[in-house]
DNA sequence: GTGCTGACAAACG
DNA sequence: CCGTTTGCCAGCA
């Protein structure tokens, strides 16, 4: 059995990306740090990879810290996930965008 | 148990 | 600014 932990951190993770408020992005590290799960950066982005098709959850408001989609640059995932953001209000420059003007912080809506 | 992988991140050069 | 190295950790073969 997958360990009952196991199972909880995933919610936990799904819950804090569930917060990210409409046009602000968070890093996987900020989102596990949140999570209270420091260290599990690669953990948060195997989970939202697995995530099942129907899920709701706003997978694409999840960047890394570089303030860059990390999809390959040019994969369909990469182009869905840049237009969504860009449906948002988030301006890409050269592929990237300012985390200090979309970064979110807990706590802000 | 062992070794490799990855939607990461920070530190180097 | 960019490519590389190192640290990280659960999943999976």
């Amino acid at each position: 059995m997958k360990s009952d932990r196991s199972i909880q951190t995933k919610e936990r993770i799904w819950q804090t990306v569930h917060q990210i408020p409409r046009g602000k992005v968070a890093s996987y590290g900020q989102i596990a740090k949140m999570a209270n799960l420091p260290g599990y950066a690669r953990y948060v982005g195997y989970v939202l990879k697995t995530l099942p098709g129907d899920s709701k959850l706003p997978w694409y408001r999840v960047v890394n810290s570089q303030g860059s989609i990390s999809f390959k640059k040019g994969t369909q995932q990469y182009l869905l996930q840049k237009s969504i953001l860009e449906g948002e209000g988030i301006v890409f420059i050269n592929g990237k965008f300012s985390m200090r003007e979309y970064g979110w912080h807990h706590g802000e809506v």
